[in-house]
RNA sequence: GUGGAUGUAGCUCAGCUGGUUAGAGCGCCAGAUUGUGGUUCUGGAAGUCGGGGGUUCAAGUCCCCUCAUCCACCCCA
């Protein structure tokens, strides 16, 4: 008895119908904002060979993988991420119809320290579409990621874009040093650090942990200090390039997505070029967007993505192009939560029967039921207890109609229906409860 | 992992320089005449004072260790 200590796993956490209720809700409109642009359901498992994970991240993620040895010994991890499973089902059904437009809703796990914002296990909402190298998908993520936090609630907020290509043309125009293999991966999250550990700790990141001269990180610096608007870090961004250096194509990308999502009716003000967003993940190879809320400066993004054309080739040897977006959604809902956007409920009933006797039990069972049957949310009181018990309990859990079968009812034929944020009670004919219970409602 | 802070009732916290049976607000339960919630009033339940060790006649209060949580750095959704 009670000797078991009740507690959960640091960065876990339990969600109470009070808070699930809500995040019902905003699942649901994440998932009616994917079905709108045609995405469909798909489901992977948690867990992975390992072999499926690894290498595709780089060494920050990976160390942050669940990992671990199943009853058979089979060495397995927990997933990561959404996109990996999704590149390992799309390289191994080969009748998938491209381009293959998924969306995901499903938890992962991360084995890094918690904070604010940062949890172990989470749930992440992705869509993606594979097998298109058109820059129009790449704009469509832009669009769904507007749409999402649109149909959310939220205004306030910056979608940062950026292109793989045209961090790595840098790299390749700094010399071999800079734009070999795992270094440049290096590289790149160093670099990816620089909104939140600021130049300064980044400059000291590039020349020890990266192994750059002075000169080559003053070459990098020159590049990122490119500021002003979309058009006139563009305009920056090409004079810095050559015509012909990789960088350009880079430049050239972004341009064009930029028109795309603009063309989808993404507001122009809310989309950044910002060439230090690199994302920490290693399998990005071309667009790459960061999603931000400016009411919590610091908070990190709250939805974020990029094309990733190799990864699937990975697995299968051969071309298969992929963009995609992925909502945190847990991270998205404590954001908006501390921004007052969530609206608590107790429970999702709407109507409680109280009977009042014994006698009163079976109608109140069969009303019940009608009342469901008519699509509303209904709970019968289990015990018998006085009305004002009975009330107490609807009340404390907002539940808007009582309906009240006593003796009186009973011998009239009828329910007294008791609107509880009104306070006005009503007679109604057991017959027609299920229409006039409805209609009261709403 | 590094630095700082905090751990007292389900929640938020008070408890002065160590001194008898550890408090408040909220919440919860019950009652204020027999079938009417949310307001009010009355009453009630509930705490190994995070855990372990030490100092002392005496420790929630001081010291040491440990665990946990929060904030910053770091990293990301």
């Amino acid at each position: 008895m009670g000797a078991i200590e009740p507690r959960i796993l640091k960065g876990f956490r339990d969600c109470l119908p009070q808070q699930m209720i809500a995040r019902q809700r905003m699942l649901r409109a994440i998932e009616g904002v994917f079905e709108r642009y045609g995405f469909s359901p798909l489901q992977t498992p948690a867990l992975e060979y390992s072999d499926i994970l690894l290498g595709k991240y780089g060494d920050d993620a990976e160390r942050m993988l669940y990992r671990f040895a199943d009853k058979g010994g089979r060495d397995v991890c927990l997933r990561y991420d959404l996109t990996v499973p999704l590149a390992r089902v799309a390289a191994q059904y080969g009748n998938l119809p491209m381009p293959f437009r998924p969306y995901q809703i499903g938890p992962v796990w991360r084995a890094e320290k918690p904070g604010r914002g940062r949890y172990r296990e989470f749930l992440q909402c992705d869509v993606d579409i594979v097998g298109s190298p058109s820059l129009l998908a790449d704009a469509e993520c832009m669009a769904v990621d507007n749409d999402v936090l649109s149909a959310l609630g939220v205004t306030n907020f910056t979608i940062k874009l950026n292109n793989r290509k045209v961090l790595t043309g840098l790299l390749e125009s700094l010399g071999p040093a800079a734009s070999s293999g795992e270094n440049a991966n290096g590289i790149l999250r160093t670099i990816d650090k620089l909104p939140a550990a600021g130049e300064k700790a980044v400059r000291r990141l590039l020349a020890t942990d990266n192994g750059l001269d002075q000169s080559t990180i003053g070459r990098i610096f020159e590049f990122l200090g490119i500021e002003g608007s979309n058009e006139q870090m563009l305009a920056g961004a090409r004079r810095f390039f050559g015509p012909s250096e990789a960088g350009a194509e880079g430049i050239s990308e972004l341009s064009d997505v930029l028109a795309r999502a603009a063309g989808l009716g993404v507001p122009e003000d809310r989309v950044r070029i910002d060439f230090s967003i690199a994302r920490g993940l290693d399998y990005y190879t071309g667009s790459v967007f960061e999603t931000f809320l400016l009411d919590l400066p610091g908070f990190g993004s709250v939805m974020s993505g990029g094309r990733y054309d190799d990864l699937i080739s990975m697995f299968v040897g051969r071309e298969m192009p992929a963009v995609g977006i992925s909502v945190g959604v847990d991270r998205l809902f404590s954001a908006m939560a501390e921004l007052g956007l969530i609206k608590p409920s107790k429970s999702v009933t709407r109507v409680l029967v109280a009977p009042m006797s014994t006698e009163a039990v079976r109608p109140a069972l069969e009303s019940a039921s009608r009342m469901r049957a008519a699509g509303r949310a209904t709970e019968v009181y289990l015990e018998q207890a006085k009305l004002k018990k009975q009330l107490k309990y609807a009340d404390q859990r907002g539940i808007e109609a009582v309906v009240i079968l006593g003796a009186d009812e009973l011998a009239a034929g009828e329910a007294t229906v008791r609107l509880m944020t009104e306070g006005e009670q009503i007679q109604v004919p057991l017959g027609d409860l299920p229409a006039r219970v409805a209609s009261l409602l709403g």
